[in-house]
DNA sequence: GTGAAAGCGCTAACAG
DNA sequence: CTGTTAGCGCTTTCAC
């Protein structure tokens, strides 16, 4: 089909040339390469095109783009200067084949309305990319086991793996653990001894709520749950309930927004057309917060902060906004994805770390949603905090 | 350093018999595999331990791997059994390497506060995967060539790229056809003729808000603009100001807000600080104009849609919570993903199809943010819509 | 410091 | 349909 034409243009004949004059070379390439020229059909170029051209060996071509490998200064040159002419770039596919590291991190993630998520995704693709690791994204369904999701990520031969806001299961923990893959959840807690996790401080966070709210004279508390199967959701009401029962107070109302806005809007709904309504919500998230704003204010005629106080957990940038001015307990997303980029790289650098579970401690942002307790309120940096005591 | 050791278990004394019988197989791999029964280094598990397994060729297992490849159900159900015994996954990486293609798309994304653009990123994740790509995912600065990360996309040998409310160089863009990558643009247009591009309808959209802003009687209309490099911000401030000075208006106001939050803040509050400050502002996108109508009411004390009016541009989620009731130009962004899938795929099956520049209608979504004319409404699928007769 | 050669895990002709 | 063979583009010993 390829033929060899008498009036080609001059790059291309000394190409032709140049490679008749390549002794390895074998016809095939050659017929390759004037094809190209002829046709259009765009053979990417390679280490060896580089090589050919700056008169050096490919591995010599190979150590110029491989930090730590040791070229002299001459050949360095002489190497990028054909790179350059050429276009050449060094395939990581490739390099990966070999190496045993893709430099790829997979992440999967619920979905991106939720403010959180989409601000995790963000500091994830940052501050990774600063460490040389590129980002493949898996979006996965919420509550939902993501094996086959897990499987394809598998394929790409990923150093790691986070899953933000996800669990794992444990068929698939073994999985990861035998092909020795590090696994890191964010925003999750996990029982297997297998993956490390970055959590806020759901506990203390939550308790700091209870006597957030107790303090500010609230009678009739009530929460608003995520997923049930979110270890999240479930620390975050046990840190709240405990408290409230240490204190003798009744459990709270319970509603179950399930992390969705419309399923939180609901949630909010009921609470607020029982006969003895709440006077206080702790929403197990902000975007469940937001949603009850929404509602108590365009469908309850509630003025938050005053008729009713809300209170969420993340301090997503929405919450700063003053049409909201949402009270709620903080994850320094920042810092926790910079731990889970940590743990990642410290665990393939050192592939017999044990995993580890660790919290990242926030506090309590206090704007106006909520009734404002008498004491117990600081001023750090320029944001209102409260704490007991 | 490794060494073999005569009481090996049973499964490795096994693979080292069968090994040794596997006349192609040279000492140094039966060290290996020896070593990895010893010291617990595990090498992932590739098409020849399955084919091993199997009693079959390697490539017969490969072919069972392969979809459209003839393989007998015998020995696919040998080496599926195998496969999953060993518990092996093609290794997508060597796959791509001879295939050139390597199922990987390149996202370029300027951050992802902006809901709009999580959204996109969201339904690209999520369409793609339907389509048997992967995402791989690069935050860029907003306004700013990002040249050097896609320089290092093109390391990954991606399939195509989709640019994000970014712009291309055009020396990249040169760079990208040399190659034959496909690029779209997303929510951007290019001159460039290489380049597809997938946008909202700016010049009818920024008309029709000129036209309802006009009829709901408003006198001094103002345009937050968003970055000036935009072409995005640039062709829905001319369809603004070209239908304003068609029907006799002066030129509208005008501060810059860069699609960013602060910035946008920031214009508003000098808009309205003006001796005579505009009765409607129309905002460049959703993002911008949320920021308004926050800076509007809590500092400005306005009640938006009755002192003020402000309208935006993009109809994300954020748009419809009652608490904004942002009117809006919807810019439909599952359907733009849709056709920017389509267009990557179309292309990527045939090479020589030229670039398109296709342009997604929307409609302007009346809520209560604006003044709303007594005339133009319609009742659509439940939402309402405006239009000059 | 440098080139030759081996091979990472896989697919794609090519004979049978 | 199946096994054999030849690489895809790169890194990495190993001699020199």
């Amino acid at each position: 089909m390829h033929m060899l034409v008498s009036d080609t243009s001059i790059e291309t004949s000394e190409l032709i040339t140049s490679i008749k004059a390549w002794p390895s070379m074998n016809t095939q390439r050659v017929k390759k390469i004037a094809a190209q020229s002829i046709d259009g059909e765009r053979r990417p170029v390679t280490a060896h095109d580089v090589a050919k051209l700056a008169g050096v060996s490919q591995s010599a071509v190979s150590r110029t783009f491989t930090k730590g490998a040791s070229v002299s200064d001459e050949t360095r040159q002489k190497v990028t200067r054909a790179a350059k002419e050429l276009g050449y770039r060094p395939n990581f596919l490739a390099r990966s084949l070999i190496t045993g590291r893709s430099k790829i991190i997979g992440v999967t993630i619920p979905g991106l309305s939720n403010q959180f998520y989409s601000a995790a995704l963000d500091s994830l693709s940052t501050i990774f990319s600063e460490a040389g690791y590129r980002i493949m994204l898996f979006s996965t369904m919420p509550d939902e086991t993501s094996d086959p999701i897990l499987e394809e990520v598998l394929r790409y031969r990923v150093d790691a793996l986070v899953l933000v806001s996800s669990s794992l299961s444990s068929h698939f923990a073994d999985e990861c653990q035998q092909i020795g893959l590090p696994v890191v959840l964010l925003n999750r807690k996990t029982n297997s001894k297998i993956a490390s996790s970055v959590t806020g401080d759901n506990r203390n966070g939550a308790k700091a709520i209870g006597a957030f709210l107790v303090a500010g004279g609230h009678q009739r508390l009530a929460y608003i749950a995520g997923l049930e199967s979110s270890s999240t959701s479930r620390d975050r009401e046990k840190g709240f309930s405990s408290y409230l029962a240490a204190k003798g107070f009744a459990a709270p109302m319970r509603a179950v927004g399930n992390y969705s806005y419309e399923s939180a809007a609901a949630a909010t709904r009921e609470l607020l057309s029982r006969k003895a309504p709440p006077d206080a919500i702790f929403c197990a998230n902000d975007y469940m917060a937001l949603a009850a704003i929404n509602v108590a204010r365009s469908e309850f005629n509630l003025t938050v902060g005053h008729n009713i106080s809300i209170v969420g957990f993340d301090d997503t940038e929405l919450a700063a906004w003053p049409t909201f001015s949402l009270t709620t307990y903080s994850q320094p997303i920042r810092t926790m994805v910079d731990r889970v980029v940590r743990i990642v790289i410290d665990t393939l650098l050192n592939k017999e770390m044990p995993s580890i579970q660790e919290v990242v401690p926030g506090q309590l942002v206090v704007r106006e949603s909520a009734r404002i307790p008498a004491i117990g309120m600081k001023l750090i940096d320029g944001v209102r905090i409260w704490s007991s005591v």
